[in-house]
DNA sequence: GTAGATCATTTTTTT
DNA sequence: AATGATCTAC
């Protein structure tokens, strides 16, 4: 552990505050820094959100800064508002002045008050994803260009991309034909957001980045005005976030970024694991703060964690140490099949259920969500209740979007992509024909849909004028209605209602538009969207400022007022760029106690008492498009390393020799990770001779009727002494094999058989043809894959 | 304009 | 296997 000392001239840290009160000494460090740069490397379950909310609340409380001068910077939703619900919890304090979010949500607030400034009409919408991917497809028609060369989401991601590393159209380099009609697109694809008056993800960021790195009185502005700037998940940030960060924190600024490089699993959405090194250098850190104390999971799986994770190479190094003691070997189980897998898994978690466990404290996770089908299928068979994280999301869902759509036209009808989606939903009659003249029309004119009606002949235009009218209507029969109000009317007048009401499965469609009007109105009251909403006065803020020429700079308070009226934008308008920047819940109803499912990467920041990794098989965990390059399989390690320390106390990891994918049998070896854990810290449980619920109930149940958490399991007997067998060579045959393995005699392999080969290792032979000189196998072999190899001129020694 | 057929696709994902 | 997107036939 290493931290620098307080440099003279800062006074000692004020100890005395309740608040810091259980810290131990690195999380106290951490929360009593001095306002200068510094980097905190937090270990999983070391108290990362604690010492994030804590530094804040001491930092008011003691008076260093008040709520204005705050800024707390993550990557979800989630984590902001947990990041504030704590805030709160510790100390009252008026979050309105704070601003604690999310980075898009953060430069939505900076945009919406300065609008003006960003060339944005007051009102501007954001894409989601997939507004942004129908937006592309649109410029890839307009320019008459090949879909198959230029597939839109590729094309898609290349503009987020080139935006996420700060690159305009013209920024691009280019190289070849290819890359240069992608820059075209990419500034069609400008231009026609800039028509629309909309703008995607990527460039809430880019243009709030761009805006203060071009105004240097912009810049100083909120320089003085945020004295600390906190980073969440700083190993997430991308290149553009990190540039973004550099223009709110000048020299002076006390930024903390918070962040695991062990963590970092999203390189593959751009996430630059380098920008904590950078930004020890950049910013002249000298405060170096590691969290090693781990107070989430027992000491085997701390082991298991901490062991794996060291065949890293690059790793700013960290090992996590727990005083819970060694608690429970982690357990091992391999399949025959993913059926068989699942079926384990199903009955042990009956067996934990039984001994108490509450439902909602297991998880089952995986590395790809197509695993989880055959899992679900066995815990629906079991009557087990179960919850799928990671489905489509509540603003994703198509009647949801349609919805959004009217909405959307409400409040700005040059949106072109909201007016594609439901100008012939539900049908009226308008036709790709009469589309396709209306397109024309506005292209030729640079005028967005809605204002290319009239060019449109015949029956074709009079349908869209009628479809204006009906949006115009709207427009004015809603003007000064509650928001419940305007969104119950739009179901009715577009014909959405009536529609999902004659759709044979429509009952859940209209369940959720129901609920669209439900989340509508909580959404009003959470907001503060009431009548008596009141801008806080320009100056409350940051005194001074409108002298410095600024008066709308601080305006950007909660409810984006305009900046010069004070007025506060509709709640219609508030509540889509709500439905834009937070898609919603994507699990299921909360409530029921339920096994909470998912993948890898979203069980990321969560914790339970029990966790099954499934499917940990070579080519699917590490999956094999990402391990054949080190770096790749750097980051399914960090993956795994993440996966293992969700447990508290029991983990288990589980592997198939089969598994169906994309329709096919597939054939596996055990993880090679499995090679990089301890064994001192595994129990390999064998195959169907112990049976199910391994005996193990008696602990957890005294555990937990105790009431009591970590520690309580310490040395539960289980352990001591305890010796791992020696895994299991290779596995028993499947059924199906054995009976045609019969068939294929004649040069002493069968299909299943184990076998060695001189350079590829161990391998399972999985099909076998032709005979004599003519034969030939396929093998499949651990970090090789499969291969087909000539019997007679391959070496193979069988394995017994 | 819609229903049904065919075809490709299939790692991870937040905003 | 299952999903989504595009194509074809009415």
């Amino acid at each position: 552990m290493h931290v620098t000392n307080s440099p003279a001239g800062h006074p000692a840290p004020d100890l005395s505050s309740p608040l810091l009160r259980g810290l131990n000494p690195e999380q106290l460090a951490a929360v009593t820094l001095p306002p200068e740069p510094a980097l905190i490397l937090a270990g999983a379950g070391s108290g990362k959100t604690r010492v994030l909310t804590t530094r804040i609340a001491w930092l008011l409380q003691t008076g260093q800064i008040s709520p204005g001068g705050v800024m707390a910077v993550t990557f979800t939703n989630k984590a902001a508002k947990e990041m504030l619900t704590r805030l709160t919890a510790m100390l009252p304090v008026n979050v309105r002045g704070m601003w604690i979010g999310t980075f898009h949500g953060l430069c939505n607030r900076f945009l919406r008050a300065h609008w003006k400034q960003a060339g944005l009409p007051q009102s501007f919408q954001i894409l989601d994803s997939g507004d942004t991917l129908s937006a592309v497809k649109r410029v890839i028609k307009a320019k008459n260009l090949d879909e198959e060369r230029f597939v839109p989401k590729q094309v898609a991601w290349f503009i987020a991309a080139s935006k996420e590393d700060g690159l305009r159209p013209h920024d691009v380099p280019v190289h070849d034909p290819q890359t240069r009609t992608l820059v075209e697109i990419y500034q069609a694809y400008e231009d026609q957001c800039e028509r629309e008056g909309v703008v995607d993800f990527a460039e809430l960021l880019l243009r709030t980045y761009e805006m203060l790195r071009d105004d240097p009185l912009l810049r100083e502005h909120y320089r003085r005005r945020f004295g600390h700037v906190l980073v969440d998940e700083f190993q997430d940030t991308n290149r553009l976030q990190y540039l973004w960060l550099k223009m709110f924190a000048g020299p002076e600024t006390a930024v903390l970024a918070v962040g695991d490089d062990d963590q970092s699993i999203y390189a593959f959405r751009g996430a630059q694991v380098g920008n904590m090194r950078d930004f020890e250098r950049e910013f002249r850190v000298r405060h170096l703060i590691k969290l090693e104390r781990n107070y989430r999971s027992h000491g085997h799986i701390l082991d298991a964690a901490n062991h794996l994770i060291s065949h890293n190479a690059r790793r700013m190094g960290k090992t996590l140490r727990t005083e819970a003691g060694a608690g429970e070997p982690v357990r091992v189980q391999e399949h025959g099949s993913d059926f068989l897998e699942a079926q384990w898994v199903v009955e042990e978690l009956k067996a934990l259920h039984r001994a108490g466990l509450p439902r909602r404290e297991t998880a089952l996770l995986y590395r790809s969500n197509a695993q989880s089908r055959v899992l679900e299928s066995a815990l629906f068979n079991a009557g087990m209740p179960y919850k799928v994280y990671g489905g489509l999301r509540f603003f994703e869902r198509a009647e949801v979007k349609h919805a959004l759509a009217y909405l959307r036209l409400i409040e700005n009808c040059n949106d072109d992509t909201s007016y594609l989606r439901v100008v012939n939903f539900p049908a009226r009659g308008i036709g790709a024909r009469t589309l396709e003249q209306l397109a024309d029309a506005a292209r030729q004119t640079g005028r967005s849909l809605w204002q290319s009606v009239g060019a449109v002949p015949g029956r074709g235009g009079a349908s869209l004028a009628a479809f204006n009218a009906l949006v115009e209507g709207l427009r004015h029969e809603t003007r000064g209605a509650t928001l419940r109000e305007i969104i119950e009317k739009m179901l009715q007048r577009s014909g959405l209602l009536d529609f999902y009401r004659t759709e044979k499965d429509g009952a859940d469609r209209i369940e959720n538009l129901e609920e669209l009007v439900n989340a509508a109105e909580a959404f009003v009251t959470q907001e503060g969207f009431g009548k008596d909403a009141v801008a806080l006065p320009v100056d409350e803020l940051a005194p001074g400022l409108i002298a410095e020429g600024f008066p709308q700079a601080v305006a950007a308070v909660d409810l984006t007022p305009d900046a010069e009226t004070g007025e506060i934008v509709s709640p219609l308008a508030a509540f889509l760029t709500h439905a834009s920047l937070e898609a919603g819940d994507n699990q299921a109803q909360a409530g029921e106690d339920a096994v909470q499912m998912m993948t890898v990467h979203a069980a990321k920041g969560l914790e339970f008492d029990a966790v099954f990794v499934t499917g940990l098989e070579d080519g699917l965990f590490p999956n094999e498009k990402a391990m054949n390059d080190a770096d790749g399989l750097e980051e399914e390690r960090r993956l795994m390393y993440v996966a293992i320390t969700r447990a508290r106390q029991r983990l288990y990891l589980s592997f198939s020799q089969t598994r169906m994918l994309h329709g096919q049998t597939k054939y596996s070896m055990k993880s090679r990770f499995f090679d990089e854990l301890p064994d001192g810290a595994l129990k390999w449980l064998s195959p169907r001779t112990q049976g199910f619920g391994s005996g193990f109930e008696k602990p957890y149940q005294q555990a937990w009727q105790r009431g009591s958490g970590l520690g309580s399991m310490v040395g539960a007997g289980r352990t001591a002494g305890w010796q791992p067998p020696a895994p299991p060579s290779l596995p028993p045959v499947p059924k199906a094999l054995v009976d045609s393995a019969a068939k294929s005699a004649g040069h002493g392999l069968r299909v299943g058989q184990a076998v060695f080969h001189n350079k590829f290792g161990e391998g399972l032979v999985i099909t076998l043809e032709g005979k004599g000189p003519d034969a030939r196998a396929q093998i499949q072999f651990g970090r090789h894959g499969a291969k087909w190899l000539a019997l007679n001129i391959a070496k193979l020694t069988p394995i017994d």
